[in-house]
DNA sequence: CACGGTATTGACGCGATTCTGACGACGCGC
DNA sequence: GCGCGTCGTCAGAATCGCGTCAATACCGTG
């Protein structure tokens, strides 16, 4: 085994987005040069980012496509293709972000690079931390512009409800909903099918200070069903695991 | 330093947008140095991008909540404020591009500031020509979320809203509206059917400090109403929403 | 300096929302 | 069968938020 780029930095790197619950980030690594490639997928590897690697620039059109990471690491001096071509050919049908390693400090490669349409330039001999920072920025970045605006609904047989527009729809019909119940519909919702304890429900929604007032959640459950189930008596989306706490069910 | 600090219209450079019939661009420089401010600021200007600047943090952040440039270039060593702390406060509440000067080169710098939202990072001395495709990248990358997916006349039975010309039209004549209301009823209207709530609203309209001076909203959305809707008592277009804020509804 | 228009406050009444306690129903273990 | 704990329901009371009005401060213009 060849000498590995031991380039974990301790502690002393904030990682906002703590890299232990964050949804899952894939990641294209184009380069031709196996020791780069080796360094950043080890790196990204241990930071929980699902890796894919591509040699040269066909591959990675192809892989870009089958496997539509979220962000692309992009080296300008390709084998098979002029860097500003794989971008192009990248920007046809992605919005995706592309950060351009070069080993070239030229500023007309920047220029060109940039305005081709990538999203950021780094140059070689570059840091890994910094890099990762320019990555999570990428990702950071094109977080709401991905899916800002879509997944933010949610359907059942009886109603629906708009987590983006806070607006829950009934046959038709909009309900109003007064905040206390959002809040509690909100955080039911995000976690669809899974059960929410008592305990947590409260903190939510009534905040860190409330944990036992369980009587709070059998008003409030009672109204959310009430305005919501189609038979308030005999619910089923908002269901009571007792002893547990309460369920959303689509 | 590559480029020179005057304006090259080279043939040559890809410049998309066409900077000519481009759509006004606001750019706040932020720098304590005033060579560099003049520079910026010359550049800037000859590509008929709108320019503001700021020589320290606190202004850079009034400037910001009043004027909403598309796009901010912050010099990091500033005498009154850290860095780090302007980018926290300007991303409280807006997801401008920014993008970072500094003459440091160290990479923990460039990591912190990118890990607090900064968008990229530039090391002084830096090339013109690269400052500048950086810019356009930034720009092109938020034009989408900015406000690519919204129309530009938005009606009513009762009046019509044109964000574009700034004009309201009710009843065939045209509504004289106070900047305040104008930019409140943008706000909305840019949301269209989503609630908004009232710190958003407060934020956006009278700036990062105001989040909880829900008066002032009320005595301004009685105004919109009474100006625009049919029977201002029982509105039916600017929706309340108790607790949570406010929505346009067409 | 006076003036008109605009922005910022403060005060008040009313309706809606939240809190709270009481009661009965149900399931479960003994 | 009985006691116990949990849940659903209800209604009154306390609180909060909103719309409204009016007074004051601000600011550029003539």
């Amino acid at each position: 085994m060849s000498g590995r780029l031991m380039t974990r930095k301790a502690g002393s790197m904030p990682q906002p987005s703590g890299g232990q619950t964050r949804p899952p980030v894939r990641v294209l690594v184009v380069d031709d040069e196996p020791q780069i490639v080796r360094a950043l997928v080890i790196n990204l590897r241990a930071r929980k980012y699902e890796v894919d690697a591509a040699p040269d620039g066909a591959t990675a059109l192809q892989l870009a496509a089958a496997r539509h990471p979220d962000v692309i690491v992009l080296d300008l001096g390709l084998p098979d293709m002029d860097g500003a071509e794989v971008i192009k050919g990248l920007r046809g049908w992605t919005r995706v972000p592309i950060i351009v390693l070069s080993a070239r400090q030229a500023s007309d490669e920047k220029v060109e690079a940039l305005d081709a349409g990538a999203d950021d330039y780094v140059t070689k001999p570059f840091g890994m931390d910094e890099l990762l920072a320019r990555l999570r920025a990428a990702v950071r970045r094109s977080q709401p512009t991905g899916d800002g605006d879509e997944a933010v609904l949610v359907e059942t047989d009886s109603f629906t409800v708009d987590l983006a527009a806070k607006k829950v729809n009934r046959d038709g019909v909009d309900v109003r909903l007064t905040p206390t119940e959002w809040h509690l519909l909100e955080v039911l919702v995000r976690s669809t099918g899974r059960l929410v304890s008592q305990k947590q429900l409260l903190q939510e929604v009534w905040g860190p200070a409330y944990g036992t007032e369980t009587n709070y959640l059998r008003v409030y459950m009672a109204q959310l069903r009430r305005k919501l189930e189609a038979d308030p008596a005999h619910p089923k989306h908002f269901i009571t695991e007792p002893g547990m706490g309460y369920r959303f069910e689509p």
